[in-house]
DNA sequence: TACACATTATTTTTT
DNA sequence: ATAATGTGTA
C-alpha cells in the first residue's frame, strides 16, 4: 500500500479524532505530544509505556506529520515489535503494517545491511549465523593458532568478541590490556581472523548486522546514503532503551542526526541485560548525549497493589546513579508480601505447591484465583525443575516458559541445515552439520579431508565434493557416498522454482533419510521431534519461499509454541519482564543464587546492581500479592550447598512484610528481630521444622569458635568463625560451609 | 568409522 | 546429577 493510500485509509479508521489522547493520563499525554525534538520518557514498571509508544505512533500520522515509510520503530525483542505491529494495525483499522520501519534492533539492520551489503563486502544474501554457527566457525581458527580449545572454550572466544561488537569495536580497536590471559592473549588476531572468515564465507552474526551499517553510514565516501536515511526517518521510536548496547545507540544517533525527533521509551531501573552489553549508561546519559532532550516520567502504575511498588521501590531505592521516580496507583494497599524460609529447595517447591492449592480454592463465595494469573519466577533456569516435579506431583497444571527454543532445537537446526544448503551451496557450516546426519558413514577424517582441498582451492565444501568425486583419491565408498549426497541435493536445487517449498522441504526431509533416522530412534524424546519438524514445515507456508523462510528464521529466534494452557507459569526473571500476573512468587532469595554470585565476582557493584534491578522487575510483575521464598540448602552440581536469605530479603520494607513459618503464619509485632538496626543482619528464626534444634538467641550465638557441631545434611563439624548467625564450619566430610547457627546442633567434643 | 567408556564442566540470563 | 565432550577399542 502506498503511503498516501495508507494515511487515507487512517484517517478513514476514524482516527481522526483525537479521542485516543482522551485516554490517557497527563503525562502519557505529554509523552504523546511531545513530537520534536529528543524526548526520553522514563517508563517506570505497568505504567502503560506500550500504549505511550503506539499512540505516539498513530498521533503522528494522525496528525499528517509523517508517513508511515517515514516512521522508524525499534524494538528490542520480537516479541514486543510483534506487539507493536498488532496494536497499530489495529489502531489503523486493521491494515498491515508490511513494509513500515518497524522492528527489532536486528531485523531492521538486517534490512539496511542487505541494501548496502556490498559496501561491508559481502554480497546481499549473506547468510545470519546462528551461535552454533559461530563456535564451529571460530574454533578451527583458534586451532589454527594454537590455543588449546580446551582451556579457552570457543564459546567463551565467541562472547568476548561478541561484546566488544556490542561496543562497536573492531579488531583493531582492542587494547592490549583488555585481552590478558585469554586464549593465550591472542584473541584480537582472533577476533580478526574471524571476521575474515565470515566474509570469505559470506556471512555476518548478529553483532555484525549493526555494525556493518554504523561503518556504512559513519564513511563520508557514501555519505549518500546516510542523507537518504536522513531524509527518510522523520521519526524515531525506541523502546526498552535501557536496554540498547553502544553498537545500537550509535546506530541510534546517526540516524537521529537527520531531524531530531527522537522518542526513547525506557526504564533505567528494569536494565537487567548488561550482560550481553547493554548501557544502563545510554539512559543515564540521554540528556547529555541528545542536547535539547525532554524528560517525562510515567510515575501511575496501573498494575499492582501499593504495598507491592512500595516493596520495589525500597529495594531499589539501594542503587546508586538512578534516574529517580516513585511508582504509586490508585489500586489500595492490597495484600502484604509474604517471605517464607525453607529447609531446602524440595521444601520450598512443596510450599509454594501448597500456597497455590490454597489460592486456588474458591473461599467466601469467591472464586479461587485461576492458575493462569499465578507465576513462578526463579533467578536460573535449574530452579525450575524442583517445581515442575511438586507439580506433577500435585497434579498441578503448569507450563516451563524458556529453556530451548523452538529453532535452537537439534532436529530443527538440522533440518535447516539441509534447507540451507539447497538454497545455498556455499553454505560450509550446513553442510557440515548434517554430512553425516543420518549416518553416512563420513567420518571427521573426510570431512577433513574435503575442508583441506576446498581451502587449498578457495572453493566451498560443495565444490570440494565435485572435484574430489571426479578423482580416485577417495575410498570408492565414501565416493559414493558423497556423489549421492551432491546429486541429491542437485536434483532438490532444481525443485525450488517449480515445487512448492513446504513440499520440497517435506521431501528433502524424506528423501535425505533424516526423517527416517528419528523414525526409528527409540528414544522417549523422538515423537516429539518428529512433530516439532511437522511443525516446522507448517510454519514454512506463511512464508513466500524457502529462501524468505530462511531469512526469517535466522532473526525471529522466538517461535513461541502456542501454549496459552491455563496453568501455573514457571519461568525465569528475565523471561517475566513485560509480563505480569496477579499472583508472583518469587523463590531462590538465598545469597549466591539471587543475587548471583558469578555476577557479583565478575562485575562487582554493578553486577549486584543489576541483580538487584532484576529483583525489582520480579516484585513489579505482580498484581495483587507477591510470596518471597528462600531455602536454607538447595543441590548444585549435585551436592548440597547451604546458603544464607538475601540481602534483598532484608531490604523488603518490614511493614510491607509477613513472616511465615512452614508450620504457620505469625505476624511479626513491634521491630522484628530480623531487621535490626544494622538492617544487613540474616533472619534466624527463619528455619522452619528444625529450629528447635537451633541455639536461638536474640543476642546472637551460643557457639563459640571450635566447638563441635552437626548438622543435618553435612554431617559432623567443628566451627572455624563466626560472623552473627553465619558459621563457617569446617566439615568432617565436604570441607568448609557457612551455615546459618539455626541449623546446627551442638554437641559434645 | 562408530561406539562404548571415561572425564569434564555445567546452572544465569538471549537478540 | 547430567550432558557434552574426548579417548580408546572393535
Amino acid at each position: 500500500m502506498g503511503d498516501t493510500e495508507a494515511l487515507d485509509k487512517i484517517h478513514q479508521a476514524g482516527v481522526s479524532e483525537p479521542d485516543y489522547l482522551g485516554a490517557l493520563n497527563a503525562e502519557q499525554r505529554l509523552a504523546v505530544e511531545t513530537l520534536e525534538g529528543p524526548l526520553l520518557v522514563l517508563a517506570g514498571a505497568g505504567t502503560g509505556k506500550t500504549r505511550v509508544l503506539t499512540t505516539r505512533l498513530a498521533h503522528i500520522l494522525n496528525s499528517g506529520r509523517a508517513y508511515p515509510s517515514q516512521i522508524l520503530a525499534v524494538t528490542f525483542t520480537n516479541k514486543a515489535a510483534q506487539e507493536m505491529k498488532e496494536r497499530v494495525s489495529s489502531i489503523i483499522g486493521g491494515h498491515s503494517v508490511e513494509g513500515w520501519w518497524l522492528g527489532t534492533f536486528h531485523s531492521l539492520a538486517a534490512r539496511m545491511l542487505r541494501r548496502h551489503a556490498e559496501r561491508a563486502g559481502l554480497s546481499s544474501n549473506f547468510t545470519i549465523l546462528d551461535p552454533d554457527d559461530q563456535v564451529r566457525l571460530i574454533k578451527p581458527l583458534m586451532e589454527e593458532r594454537g590455543v588449546d580449545t580446551k582451556k579457552w572454550p570457543p564459546k567463551v572466544v565467541m562472547s568476548f568478541i561478541e561484546r566488544w561488537k556490542d561496543r562497536a569495536l573492531g579488531p583493531t580497536q582492542i587494547e592490549a590490556n583488555e585481552v590478558r590471559e585469554i586464549a593465550d592473549g591472542k584473541l584480537p588476531e582472533l577476533y580478526a581472523d574471524y571476521q575474515r572468515r565470515l566474509k570469505e564465507v559470506n556471512a555476518c552474526d548478529f553483532g555484525d548486522l549493526l555494525l556493518h551499517v554504523i561503518m556504512i553510514l559513519r564513511d563520508p565516501v557514501h555519505a549518500e546514503i546516510l542523507q537518504d536515511y536522513h531524509r527518510r526517518f522523520r521519526y524515531i521510536l525506541v523502546d526498552e532503551y535501557q536496554d540498547t548496547n553502544v553498537a545500537q545507540y550509535l546506530w541510534l544517533r546517526l540516524l537521529a542526526q537527520g531531524t531530531g525527533n527522537i522518542c526513547c521509551v525506557g526504564d533505567d531501573d528494569q536494565s537487567i541485560y548488561g550482560w550481553r552489553g547493554a548501557e544502563v549508561g545510554n539512559i543515564l546519559r540521554f540528556e547529555r548525549d541528545f542536547p535539547g532532550a525532554k524528560i517525562v516520567r510515567l510515575e501511575q502504575n496501573y498494575r499492582s497493589s501499593n504495598t507491592i511498588l512500595n516493596a520495589a521501590g525500597a529495594v531499589i531505592a539501594n542503587n546508586a546513579g538512578r534516574l529517580g521516580k516513585s511508582l504509586w496507583s490508585e489500586r489500595g494497599e492490597g495484600e502484604k508480601i509474604t517471605v517464607c524460609g525453607l529447609w531446602d529447595s524440595e521444601a520450598e517447591a512443596r510450599w509454594v505447591g501448597e500456597q497455590i492449592e490454597q489460592l486456588q480454592r474458591p473461599r467466601g463465595g469467591e472464586p479461587g484465583e485461576s492458575l493462569g494469573q499465578i507465576a513462578v519466577l526463579v533467578r536460573t533456569g535449574f530452579q525450575t525443575r524442583e517445581f515442575e516435579e511438586r507439580f506433577i506431583k500435585l497434579g498441578l497444571p503448569y507450563r516451563v516458559v524458556g529453556g530451548p527454543r523452538f529453532y535452537e532445537r537439534m532436529e530443527i537446526r538440522d533440518a535447516l541445515a539441509y534447507f540451507r544448503v539447497t538454497v545455498q551451496e556455499a553454505d560450509d557450516l550446513a553442510l557440515e552439520r548434517i554430512i553425516n546426519t543420518p549416518k553416512r558413514g563420513l567420518g571427521n577424517a573426510t570431512v577433513q579431508r574435503l575442508y583441506q582441498h576446498g581451502r587449498k582451492h578457495g572453493i566451498c565444501l560443495s565444490a570440494a565434493i565435485r572435484d574430489l568425486t571426479q578423482t580416485d583419491e577417495l575410498k570408492p565408498k565414501i565416493k559414493a557416498t558423497l556423489g549421492k549426497l551432491m546429486d541429491d541435493f542437485e536434483r532438490w536445487r532444481s525443485l525450488i522454482s517449480s515445487a512448492s517449498h513446504t513440499e520440497l522441504a517435506a521431501q528433502i526431509l524424506d528423501e535425505s533419510g533424516y526423517m527416517d533416522m528419528w523414525k526409528q530412534d527409540k528414544t522417549p524424546e523422538a515423537p516429539g521431534r518428529i512433530e516439532n519438524l511437522r511443525e516446522l514445515i507448517g510454519g514454512m507456508q506463511e512464508y513466500e519461499s524457502m529462501a524468505e523462510f530462511l531469512e526469517h528464521v535466522s532473526l525471529v529466534l522466538e517461535s513461541r509454541e502456542a501454549g496459552s494452557d491455563e496453568g501455573v507459569t514457571i519461568m525465569t526473571l528475565h523471561g517475566a519482564k513485560g509480563l505480569e500476573f496477579d499472583t508472583v512468587f518469587l523463590s531462590g532469595w538465598e545469597e549466591g543464587l539471587f543475587p548471583s554470585q558469578r555476577t557479583m565476582d565478575e562485575n562487582g557493584m554493578k553486577g549486584l546492581e543489576e541483580e538487584r534491578r532484576l529483583a525489582y522487575v520480579g516484585i513489579t510483575r505482580a498484581r495483587k500479592r507477591v510470596f518471597v521464598s528462600h531455602a536454607s540448602n538447595r543441590r548444585m552440581y549435585g551436592n548440597w550447598v547451604s546458603a544464607i536469605p538475601s540481602r534483598f530479603v532484608d531490604e523488603l520494607p518490614r511493614d510491607s512484610v509477613d513472616i511465615v513459618s512452614e508450620t504457620g503464619t505469625y505476624k511479626m509485632a513491634g521491630r522484628s528481630p530480623h531487621w535490626d538496626s544494622s538492617g544487613i543482619k540474616p533472619v534466624s528464626t527463619f528455619s522452619g521444622p528444625l529450629s528447635s534444634k537451633g541455639v536461638l538467641s536474640s543476642e546472637g550465638t551460643l557457639f563459640v569458635r571450635g566447638d563441635r557441631v552437626f548438622h543435618e545434611k553435612f554431617g559432623y563439624g567443628r566451627v572455624v568463625h563466626i560472623d552473627g548467625h553465619k558459621l563457617d564450619i569446617l566439615f568432617d566430610k565436604g570441607g568448609q560451609k557457612r551455615v546459618m547457627d539455626s541449623f546446627l546442633e551442638k554437641i559434645g567434643n
